[in-house]
DNA sequence: GAGGTTTGCGCAAACGATTGCGTATAGAGA
DNA sequence: TCTCTATACGCAATCGTTTGCGCAAACCTC
């Protein structure tokens, strides 16, 4: 209590232990500066802190008079374990207050080797599905106080792996990745490592990683089973990336509800390769003219039901009289298109919740490897653009 | 090179330095480690790195037989300014690459003050505007060896003054933020720290940071007047946030476009408080019941377009037949909508790659302090939600 | 062969926080 | 007076990098 600065304790306080708790290595009588390896000249006393440098613990250590140490034990909520009197607690408190200190979490990351710290790699953050699993991530994250470093792979299996040890030299505790690429063979490094990882809406059967996803085949099933159930029979199915998990299980579960039905399977319905608005576009035009019987169709993304509607718009078929429409992915504007949209919503935010929940379990518990993966339902969202067939048309 | 491992040498360049490139320290004559501080016992060598931590600069050294220094120099590039061998060079680059080395970013970031980082803080990334912006931010720092951390502040200011802390403990060299709240008093305290700022979408007139903002002004008074040309004279703006700098000033252009072309400006027309689905619908269900002559609809977001058109929807007017919308944002689902929506689309993508642009030129040169703002012009889409008024309807 | 320059590299002190020991003091007990 | 035990705190090493000096050996020069 002898070297706090002056005037921040009561006259009264400053009493007999005053020589006492001086710096042992001073003989000379005068006073010194603790830390003076980082003062090298006692007389020059430490220049006070420079008002645009943040506060560290050393320089609370010097206007208070305490070491470091006693300082750091108090910032860190530690001071009961290492029996800091109150009186010391209350002063550094409010030192550290009036200096507004926050610690320096680079510091703090590399003694600790705890960063608070995960990383999150998405596609394309501008793309509204990936955007709502990373505004709950995000969220979810800081309720274990952890922040997230956010990198956009832009689809690029290049871009992820260099985000990946991006990360990884950030020494982020973790990742959340919704993955590019068909393989997942650029993730195979990654499998063994320290570095906790969990996949969201991609996932690699060949990949040991956990991961969560929509169950897309049983959506994909069941929105062709609404179609069938209208009386569909020709039903087209518009499909995104080719390999990529999603898109296979969402065209499997196509095919098993037509199996289920007797109904056949015909490649020539089974059109277009990516989730964009174009691969929508372009293939229901071809379709509108090689295919005249088809009168339902069944769009992998929301993107695609968005290029099947402009074709249709453009050749004039009216939705769902002339042709019906299930779209995946739900939005917030499918309910206001032209016709109402009836989707299959995936649970996006539950996705980045689920993700964060797994990733923390491993990062909590690191020896218990969680494998395999979660497949999260998704509900069918009824609007007006499926028309039931009376007649037997096709 | 005495020490070098041996494998990974030629067998003639191990030669007559053999003894004087030992370890001073060593005066036992035995092969003694360098950094003996880390080995404290001379006589047990280095265990091999073990395979889940990652490899350090100490590691090299100790597996290529050179010091810490020259690694560091070799694996940051600075292996000619620092004069070091194309031999030694070539030798610790294969031993970095076989145990795929990477500098701990931590350490860097402590020692040289750069962590190569940048904050952001969003209101909310699940918002598609927001999440165009972040995605031209985080592309565009990348390109300058940037990384982003993301914070959601739920457009909550203590969430985003806690947000901003946590950037500053975790040393970012810059922020981008799109504000919360009304005042900006929040903010003061961050304006004379070290810690760069720009704002994007919000700005405060009292708050001297800079900022990157849409012409919202021209915008509003441009759609107002395409309104006017068309023959409307009672035209309703549902309105956002009060306060914040784009719903004023939108405001502000609607009013001076009515102004200009000497059109009454009547309280009753302007009416809501959030940029919501909600308000806009709300707003829009009581102007109809009480307001019978308005035509014409300025809706200052996207969501409040929303709304409007499920009030309009519910009521049986249609659009534009019985009632015109000119909505501020666009949004790839705007062409699509029932009624292809005229709109005020703003230029987020290059907001971002602006505030990029303005936050570096602060980091880069923190001396001038860069003021004022910039505003990016809007553009009208024109598509067909206005209908021209011929008779003299109102 | 003495002195000067170039080459090639290492020492050790930072950066800011944490923590296992150690230690000086006060008070208690004998 | 001496030992013993809480009490209250400090020392110094450590996390992994960077960098200003410094210092040999080798090569040149006259």
């Amino acid at each position: 209590m002898a070297k706090v600065a002056q005037s921040l304790v009561p006259p009264g306080k400053r009493n007999s232990v005053e020589k006492d708790q001086r710096d042992p290595h001073s003989r000379t009588g005068q006073p010194v500066l603790l830390m003076n390896r980082e003062n090298p000249d006692p007389a020059r006393p430490a220049a006070p802190l420079a008002s645009y440098e943040r506060p560290t613990l050393q320089g609370i250590a010097e206007r208070s008079g305490f070491s470091i140490t006693t300082v750091s034990r108090v910032l860190s909520g530690q001071a009961g374990r290492y029996r800091i009197s109150k009186q010391t607690e209350t002063t550094i408190r409010k030192l550290a207050k009036d200096s507004s200190f926050v610690p320096n979490q680079l510091a703090r990351g590399l003694r600790l080797k705890r960063t608070l710290t995960i990383g999150l790699v998405i596609p394309d953050i501008s793309n509204p599905f990936f955007a709502g699993i990373a505004h709950q991530v995000i969220v979810g994250t800081r309720k274990h106080g952890y922040s997230v470093i956010l990198c956009d792979s832009q689809d690029d299996t290049n871009l992820e792996v260099q985000s990946l040890e991006l990360l990884q030299s950030r020494s982020v505790e973790g990742v959340v990745l919704c993955a590019a690429g068909l393989s997942g063979e650029h993730l195979a490094a990654f499998v063994g490592e320290r570095l906790p990882i969990v996949l969201v809406d991609r996932f690699f059967p060949n990949i040991p990683l956990p991961y969560v996803s929509s169950d897309n085949a049983a959506g994909a099933k069941q929105a062709t089973e609404l179609l069938i159930a209208n009386g569909h029979k020709r039903i087209a199915c518009l499909q995104g990336v080719h390999g990529t998990s999603p898109n296979e299980s969402r065209v499997r579960g196509y095919k098993e509800a037509l199996a289920h039905h007797h109904l056949p399977i015909d490649a020539n319905l089974i059109v277009g390769d990516s989730f964009t608005e174009q691969s929508g576009y372009i293939e229901t035009k071809l379709l509108l003219r090689s295919e005249t019987d088809v009168r339902a169709i069944l769009a992998l993304s929301n993107l695609n039901a968005l290029g099947a509607i402009r074709a249709l718009t453009e050749e004039k078929q009216r939705i769902p009289e002339d042709v019906s429409i299930v779209s995946f992915d739900d939005t917030p504007y499918s309910a206001y298109l032209a016709t109402p949209l009836t989707t299959v919503a995936q649970a996006n935010s539950e996705m980045g919740e689920v993700a964060v929940k797994l990733l923390f379990d491993q990062i909590q518990s690191p020896h218990r490897q969680t494998k395999g993966g979660i497949l999260l339902p998704t509900t069918l969202v009824m609007r007006e653009s499926v028309k039931r067939l009376e007649s037997p048309a096709n």
